[in-house]
DNA sequence: TTTACTTATTATCGTAATGTATATATGTCA
DNA sequence: TGACATATATACATTACGATAATAAGTAAA
């Protein structure tokens, strides 16, 4: 890590900061993307929205802290989680220096759902992204009863993870984690779609995914509806990623 | 942040980690990437070379240490940093709970050498990347006289730092970073070439390059050739992003 | 002065990827 | 049975890209 001056290790030769994680639990809701939040009602910011999160144990793995906050806080045994980025602003706490490192956890329409029903802290707002392509800045923060601040620099944190999904959505298979076991081709545009922001060419999307290799078929036919059902597809990804 | 309990915010109540910054100081030599070390003379991991690191102050921004680091440990005013990842395993180092930050920093060929003679602590190692495309896994860090073994996790950071780079490097300006101001399309493309750990195909690379619209042609040319001196181009964030 | 040589730069062509429009297939429901 | 809505497949235009060849512009040697 870092000096070689035995001094750096003594233990109070440093005011040391707290370390948290928090978390952007992220789904798809109505065609929108959506994030799953908590109300404070302690100060600072008693009254306004936060990202879910908790202080990183001392003998814990940034990555398991993420883990039980994702557990403890919303309920769920497993999601896709990925760190963000670290924010280590100052002021951020305006208590005490907490440097936070901010995850990314996705999930299914039936995961955030069922998250929003057990757990009765939580709370469900959308987001909209103001800016094309991957410009980045500022994302709106919304319920239907109005905008929602939130708390801290969260607003940046969720910001950002719409920036980096934008960027990973089409070359990576984050997009899988935000759909059930088994889904169609269009529920599968229609993330695209949520997460982009813009419409997408069917029969192009259509092409591309399936030349990736990454889509099975089931065989099986998506049921309720009153037109003809789309075929059912699962995600796997193959053995050999690159053919040289 | 976090927790809504009072409770977590006793400095006393949680044992607190330390935090760090490393930095993976990158840059291109012979047409090869490297890397700038120190040799630690202290254990743990005495006489092994790590990556210039250091605590980040209690009023200290992340970016702030990394500047300052880059600073007084390599001797480098400015240069491009971004954040890499933050590495949590709780016995990264033996003696205590260290969480580092680790940074990439960009130098051009001038910046990586007149580091390297400037600063008498450092030593470069050439990094060469066995996997193809963005496939990810262990580098090999090594001189002349055979493999450098890094200290703490410090081999992770940097073969992370390669998968990032290789990542960015042709949808981003990065690539930029690691050349003058002043360049020829052959040394950007040498650049990317040693990255990328592939041979690129000339025309449609400079095609490419010239369409993305980056590009400044300054009128001048490089001298010091004994054939045809080719036009010295200048990086230039265009003003209208993205034609819409 | 001319020619050889080396690399820069431009041009040409074929192929693959993608956008767009249209046609056909398949289910429900009146 | 036919209207309807969407899935799926096909055809064609446009664009991006790889490969190769042709031309340009310097130095150095004959």
């Amino acid at each position: 890590m870092t000096d070689d001056e035995a001094l750096d290790y003594d233990p109070n030769a440093y005011q040391r900061p707290s370390v948290a994680v928090d978390l952007v639990l992220l789904g798809i809701r109505g065609g929108e993307p959506a994030v799953l939040l908590v109300k404070r009602d302690a100060p600072p910011f008693a009254g306004r929205c936060a990202l879910p999160g908790g202080f990183v144990g001392i003998d814990e793995t940034l990555d398991a802290a993420a883990a039980r906050v994702l557990r403890d806080k919303a309920g769920i045994a497993t999601a896709h989680l990925e760190q963000l980025y670290t924010f280590g602003a100052v002021a951020r706490d305006p208590r005490m220096r907490i440097i936070s490192v901010a995850y990314l956890a996705l999930l299914d329409e039936a995961a955030f759902a069922a998250a929003l029903d057990d757990m009765p802290g939580l709370l469900a707002a959308t987001i909209t992204v103001p800016w094309p392509g991957e410009t980045g800045g500022a994302v709106r923060i919304a319920t239907p009863k109005g905008a929602v601040p939130l708390a801290f620099d969260h607003a940046d944190i969720v910001a950002l993870a719409m920036l980096r999904l934008r960027g990973k959505l089409d070359y990576s298979d984050v997009g899988f984690a935000l759909l059930p076991e088994r889904f169609t081709l269009r529920q599968l545009q229609d993330v695209h779609e949520a997460i982009l922001g813009v419409t997408l060419n069917k029969p192009a999307f259509r092409r591309r995914m399936l030349d990736r290799g990454w889509l099975a078929a089931t065989g099986e036919r998506e049921g309720g509806t009153s037109f003809r059902p789309a075929e059912l597809y699962r995600f796997h990804r193959p053995l050999i990623n690159r053919p040289m």
